[in-house]
RNA sequence: GGGGCCGUCGUCUAGCUUGGUUAUGAUGCCAGCCUGGGGUGCUGGAGGUCGCCGGUUCAAAUCCGGCCGGCCCCA
């Protein structure tokens, strides 16, 4: 009956506000008393749990290893590589108390860990044996974020992992940030079902005290960017300040090559954003906590007994093939609210078990992405809903990739440039590589260079700003 | 960084302009019945520091100030 209990705006009318009620209304998140922070509830943490094992899989394989840093920095060694502190000084949060003693020193709620790694990356390595040294944590950062919150997105701690690398030899690093960047690209294609644009960030974008900066971009519907990940390499830019030497094996003293690398909860804002429709969420079955939610129809108790016995059938069947199932047994609700309600909260498959059904030995099959309804024998339904599954998670990402097709063009002429940017468009451009051709455009358009693809050196155009030969074609865009 | 809007049971909301006894309605929640293939129907019940703090006043949800929190638009 109540309208208000579903979305109340289309995705396309006010993509926004549709954003905020899909994550408040599917129950994702919630806000927390603090301006800036945000709760995750159980629905939500799910995504982040699917996210982490998987990513978490594939990092032990490539030979990481988690470990735990605690979440206060001490001022002093926070500011030790001066570029870095500058960078993320503004939007560091201070303790400076202990119940009512002021501290001899501030400490820093954690905006990433590297300096404090590295004071103990310092103590740990002594030989060329001790490398590489891959460490992994799965923890949260801070970083004030208050002028606007947006859940997954905007917010002043958030839920990532942090690695952080050390290696004997520069090759060995940079090899080590481009693997990273593989295994964050595999997950979020083949997991989260969004297609990525892989390559360098500018100067003036990357990560402060990184030498270079690798990224990873994905377009939202309302043409805005979203940086997916990071994976820095650093060079010996802390490896100096902080000491962190080995000897090798020429009994030669050594500064080592270190990496850092992160993604966040953000991954869960984009998916959000990508695949959700005016229904609601829709989850990737890959990353859904439960990927397929059987609803039982039934008039009398008599039927309700023999309809929930086939249900639980079902559900063990499907089991058995490591499906997720969900059998809705709520009594108090009617069929058609709990469609609308897995709806909204993104099931990929539902399955409805009612007296016509079971008379006929099938079930009706309907796909969240699709919304199509197909009658399903009994006896296929274990293998049709893993094809089925498999089909979603495709689709997804084909639709995915449409979109990143369809706002992407290419432009080498600055009027165009801001026409085709107030459509919302992603924008191939050749660039000099002159950091004062990108503030302009920054500046004039709000648009900034998300991404610098691989292999995109081109010197045969000329600057989409001052009309000097070219050096690369970059994909500038707004960002979130 | 700039501009605008908003805050009343869990949710949406009336009341605020023009201060006045017990704060309106719906939905949701609980109990019981009835129902059930796309947001069921009936009966009864519980649920509120009107965001917070202060000021004006005999009297504040209502007027004033500060703060907290949220939303939207622009850069």
């Amino acid at each position: 009956m109540s309208k208000e209990v579903g979305i109340t705006v289309s995705k396309n009318e006010n993509f926004s506000e549709w954003y905020t009620q899909v994550v408040l209304k599917a129950e994702l998140a919630d806000y927390a008393p603090v301006k800036g922070l945000i709760v995750l509830r159980p629905h939500g943490y799910a995504i982040w749990e699917a996210i982490k094992s998987s990513l978490d899989e594939k990092l032990k394989k490539s030979g990481h290893e988690n470990g735990f840093m605690p979440i206060l920095i001490p001022e002093s060694l926070l500011s030790k590589e001066k570029t870095h502190f500058k960078g993320f000084n503004p939007e560091v949060f201070w303790v400076t108390h202990s119940g009512e003693n002021e501290l001899g020193e501030r400490l820093a709620l954690r905006p990433t860990s590297e300096t404090l790694v590295n004071s103990l990356y310092s103590k740990w390595i002594k030989s060329w044996r001790d490398l590489p040294l891959k460490i992994n944590f799965w923890n949260s950062a801070l970083r004030a974020e208050i002028k606007a919150t947006k859940p997954f997105l905007r917010t002043s701690e958030y839920l990532w992992q942090e690695g952080h690398t050390v290696h004997s030899t520069e090759e060995e690093a940079e090899q080590e940030v481009m693997d990273i960047l593989e295994i964050y690209k595999k997950t979020i294609e083949e997991e989260l079902a969004i297609p990525l644009i892989t390559g360098k960030k500018s100067e003036n974008e990357k990560f402060v005290g990184a030498v270079y900066t690798n990224t990873m971009e994905a377009i939202m519907p309302d043409g805005k960017g979203l940086q997916m990940g990071t994976s820095h390499f650093l060079g010996q830019n802390f490896a100096k300040p902080f000491e962190v030497k080995f000897l090798d094996k020429n009994n030669v003293e050594n500064y080592g090559w270190q990496t850092s690398w992160g993604v966040s909860w953000r991954l869960i804002g984009a998916m959000i954003m990508v695949h959700g429709d005016d229904r609601g969420l829709v989850m990737p079955p890959k990353v859904a906590s439960i990927q397929v939610v059987i609803v039982p129809i039934y008039y009398s108790g008599d039927d309700r007994k023999d309809i929930i016995a086939k249900a639980d059938e079902a559900q063990k069947r499907l089991q058995e093939k490591k499906i997720r199932v969900r059998v809705d047994k709520r009594d108090e609700l009617t069929p058609g609210f709990k469609f609308n309600e897995w709806e909204m909260k993104g099931i990929p498959l539902r399955i409805e078990i009612g007296p016509k059904d079971l008379a006929k030995n099938k079930v009706v099959l309907v796909r969240r992405d699709t919304q199509k309804k197909t009658d399903l024998q009994f006896d296929k339904i274990d293998t049709v809903v893993a094809s089925t599954l498999d089909e979603i998670q495709k689709n997804l990402f084909d639709n995915a990739k449409k979109i990143l097709k369809e706002k992407t063009t290419e432009v080498d002429d600055y009027e165009d440039f801001k026409t085709q940017l107030e459509k919302g468009m992603f924008l191939k451009a050749p660039w000099c590589g002159n950091q004062k051709c990108e503030e302009k455009i920054k500046n004039e358009t709000g648009a900034d260079i998300r991404v610098i693809p691989f292999n995109s050196e081109n010197t045969e155009s000329k600057c989409v700003i001052c009309k000097s030969s070219s050096e690369v074609i970059v994909i500038f865009g707004r960002g979130y």
